[in-house]
DNA sequence: TAGATCCTTGGAGTGCGCTCCAGGCAAGCG
DNA sequence: CGCTTGCCTGGAGCGCACTCCAAGGATCTA
């Protein structure tokens, strides 16, 4: 496989050393996951994740000899990234349409990457609001807090 | 009137100074606004504001003599509140609760307290997400940044 | 081998925050 | 006067992101 090849696999892997410590990985290999223990390392729900998988945010996830699913440590990496991107309020047919450019192959890379940018800013501007709305909270707070001393003293 | 008084009067009053410049606000006194006029104001549409009021996220707001809404700056200022809420993802259940402490009179003041700190509290931790959602979208803009170059000194 | 627990599926249901509709009243204008 | 525009109401509908259900098969523990 060419060393150029930009695909999810190397990429997740590249962020493993951000994720949140979850000491309760098997190691790669034999690293294979009940849908329950999947849900419980994620905080999702099973249904949730079948979900995932039906409307096509999830990779094709194998299944046991019976029909069962197993999820690899590769899965829980995507997980990882789906989560954060739904921290960011990105809806989620965007994420599908990043899931679908991951697996329509490399030639996508200038669109994710496109993609992944534009993420950045719709992050930093929410960031932005929310600080603004931290100045307000606080300016309200002390008005509370000053009324607050008033009331007090008035009762002394 | 006690000049202790805790209201959403002297409290909005107090931070218009941080309001984004709305200039197009009627100054005190002959500040009455149709439904439409507020709606292209607040960016909000008519059906929202109405909405708004059904739920009781509004307080009393005056009719003309034919019974059609009239907005004050008041309302306004309530509204650029609610809006500042509704960024930082609160439900809109919680913020008809706050207004309703606001209605219910002083008494209530250590609650609405208790609540904007709360709020504060959850922007912070809204904030922290955010930026640890950013660290993540950097590590892989980062990857495809190094992927393209790559890719082109190859072509090269 | 029995019983409890977990997993499977397609499809229906839920809660939230709007969003729109029908039918009607009121004001301004040529 | 009729026409257009804006606003009124209660209630229905919508899109999103789950969330749950029913019926049946698989797996585990004693």
């Amino acid at each position: 496989m060419d060393v150029m090849t930009v695909t999810e696999t190397t990429d997740t892997r590249t962020d493993t050393c951000a994720m949140p410590p979850q000491g309760d990985r098997r190691p790669d290999g034999k690293d294979k996951y009940t849908i329950s223990e999947v849900a419980a390392l994620t905080g999702l729900t099973a249904h949730t994740l079948r979900w995932y998988e039906r409307i096509g945010l999830m990779p094709h996830i194998d299944r046991s000899h019976t029909g069962q699913r197993r999820y690899t440590n590769r899965d829980l990496d995507w997980l990882a990234l789906v989560g954060k991107l739904r921290l960011t309020g990105m809806p989620v047919a965007d994420m599908v349409r990043y899931a679908e450019l991951v697996r329509a192959g490399d030639h996508t890379y200038a669109e994710r990457f496109e993609l992944l940018k534009a993420t950045r800013e719709d992050v930093l501007a929410r960031i932005a609001e929310l600080q603004g709305t931290l100045a307000v909270l606080d300016r309200k707070i002390s008005f509370y807090a000053d009324a607050g001393r008033a009331l007090a003293s008035e009762r002394a």
